[in-house]
DNA sequence: TTCTTGACTTGGACTCCGTCCATCGTAGGA
DNA sequence: TCCTACGATGGACGGAGTCCAAGTCAAGAA
């Protein structure tokens, strides 16, 4: 993720403490923090930071394609920083901890033909659920 | 859905006007209403009914297994009546419109053994998203 | 280096979705 | 018909996210 800000700072963006501090915290696998988290974190390196400059810096990133969105609770959406190599998620039904996974094979082409109302097809997300080896 | 009530007092259910009218609402295909639409759709029929009861029966037919709720973008909840048939959902990118959708084969056999870090799989939900023909 | 400006940040108000709770009403058995 | 426990009510509440007017500052210009 070091080269994030690289890539941000190439499409124009002002690097700004706030950005960098959102983009550091998102940093490494598996991470899928709540928007509250991130600002938690991001806080304990820059206590002014406000809630609406992490919104904002998360859907900046979304849009970017940098991070995606995760909704797999009714509760508040996680951002996931693997943005770049597609992949789905397993959740544990217990405590809730979420992977990133890769299912092979190809997921659009599980959906026949007559199954698409003639919808065109673009993405297909999954989410695997069962139990971790912890709560097993 | 008509069994439906058959069903739920088979089960105990104290049958009371609210329940019926939001079982009512609920009947059909392809329905997938937020709780604020089916607390208006009843009101219609039940000016009194409240929204807390309007979410408390929802609820009790998601315990029930007769309704599931669907979680397709980061607002509120949608319920689908269609609770018995297992299915996934199809998406439109530009209006919101969904629909039920079977796809083939064994979606669990997708995810790799190495893949599941363990865990004991019991679901999977997919949300296939395009553009209906409409939005095309 | 300093200046300038518009992009960025702030924080508080606000909306939306959903839950909780004390009180009231009523379905259905005795 | 009466009783009572289960269900309904509605208003307060809480969490998640958005909006906005005012203040701040990154980075290019001079």
């Amino acid at each position: 993720m070091s080269d994030l800000l690289e890539r941000l700072r190439g499409r124009g963006w002002r690097m700004t403490s706030q950005r960098r501090v959102v983009a550091e915290v998102l940093d490494g696998d598996h991470v899928h923090l709540t928007a509250d988290e991130v600002h938690a974190r991001a806080a304990a390196r820059l206590p002014e930071i406000s809630r609406a400059t992490v919104y904002n810096t998360l859907g900046e990133l979304v849009v970017l394609g940098e991070v995606s969105e995760v909704a797999t609770d009714g509760r508040a959406k996680r951002y996931d920083p693997n943005g770049h190599t597609p992949h789905q998620h397993l959740v544990c039904s217990g405590c809730g901890s979420i992977r990133d996974v890769r299912p092979t094979g190809n997921l659009l082409a599980g959906l026949p033909q007559e199954e698409r109302f003639g919808f065109t097809l673009s993405a297909v997300e999954v989410t695997y659920r069962g139990l971790c080896p912890d709560c097993a």
